[in-house]
DNA sequence: GCAAATTAATGATTTATTCAAG
DNA sequence: CTTGAATAAATCATTAATTTGC
């Protein structure tokens, strides 16, 4: 886990530049930029949790009551281990509708489940990013094997998924997918790159607009 | 068909299932998971769960087929226009190697544009994915029709990056993988109040509690 | 029975795509 | 048309479940 030297890099980089942004207003020919206010007031309208990870080897102690039920182990930086509790929440909140919870949504999920485990708040948007995007995944293959030989069965499938989710789709205020624009949730990682795109071929064949959600 | 159905729905699930949680553990597929003893069970008061969001607007006609995904104009806000100084910057330090800071880089470059402008750190994170993003999709394409790439075109600085055993790539298309695993930052952009009729100052609360151990 | 090795799930991150504002 | 904003898809990475050899 070295990466917190890259850190340390951008920091002595604005370090030795502190006024570099001066010099530097030249490069974008953006017509339309209205050199507007400067307003130093840099009001707190955002706030940012870096977690302190990096290894201080936690330790946890030997568990004793004090157990959590079954993440009780957070060494140094592990990933979040659901509880059964969390899970089962989650899903029911799922399937009560909620697929992009915003940030109040997340905010309130977070504290709840937080009495059942260790969690923060990436981890819920991560999870409903997650299952949602698996759900859809498993959906589309089922509805992909069920192409030449189902003939009943599918339908069945189709139509009481389908009805479902246009419940939860009208249910959840605007449909979840009208609420963007608004306040959000924002996660940065550290700077990693990945190989060039490979030249896959879209994938756009959807088998069929199951999902009112899918673009 | 109402929204807030879902809402009452939620609410329904959650008033009439306090206990839910031993209910819903169910769901995995794994069945090895020890029943831990849960210690407060359930007080799940979501009631307000569902965002207040005033108003319905934007009614898409119910065409439940073709989903228009994206909506909904930030109602006294506008998305953010950078000036030609935090341009600038910005592009100085795409050059200068940086493609995809980490929270605390993203942290300290909002600060520093933070003096030419309104600006918050997800504009920071979307400014450099979009720049990233496009920026391989223009050499991609102008590479399309010219096989012969130059192989030159290192940049010349980013050579500080010291400190860090890791390989650390310098260019996008020539890093399978390397390491992951960072700390993560998640920030929530409450939506400030731009348009003169919101004196709401309830967002500058804190969001997600880094570490609910310590509540 | 029980660990090491394997496999299946799934959390976390990045990339590609899309939509809309200006 | 350009580009900020947001989401979905793809992919990596780690943990649990399962299998296997002793």
């Amino acid at each position: 886990m070295g990466n917190m030297k890259v850190h340390q890099l951008a920091r002595g980089f604005w370090e030795h530049e502190p006024s570099l942004s001066q010099s530097l207003a030249c490069k974008r020919l953006r017509p339309l930029a209205p050199n507007h206010h400067h307003q130093a007031s840099s009001s707190l309208d955002l706030k940012s949790f870096i977690r302190p990870e990096s290894g201080p080897r936690k330790l946890a102690p030997s568990d004793h009551k004090r157990d959590s039920p079954q993440v009780e182990t957070h060494p140094g930086g592990t990933r979040w281990n659901p509880t059964q509790e969390q899970i089962g929440i989650l899903e029911m909140l799922y399937r009560g509708g909620i697929r992009t919870p915003n940030a109040q949504q997340i905010e309130q999920v977070t504290a709840q489940l937080g009495k059942y485990g260790k969690i923060e708040g990436k981890n819920v948007f991560y999870w409903f990013q997650n299952h949602k995007a698996r759900e859809r995944q498993k959906l589309k293959r089922s509805s992909l094997g069920l192409t030449h030989c189902s003939r009943n069965s599918a339908p069945i499938t189709t139509i009481t998924l389908d009805t479902r989710v246009e419940i939860m789709e009208r249910s959840d205020e605007d449909s979840p997918y009208k609420r963007k624009c608004k306040s959000w949730l924002f996660e940065y990682m550290g700077e990693e790159s990945r190989s060039p795109c490979k030249e896959e071929e879209k994938r756009t064949l959807e088998l069929f607009p199951l999902h009112p959600e899918g673009r």
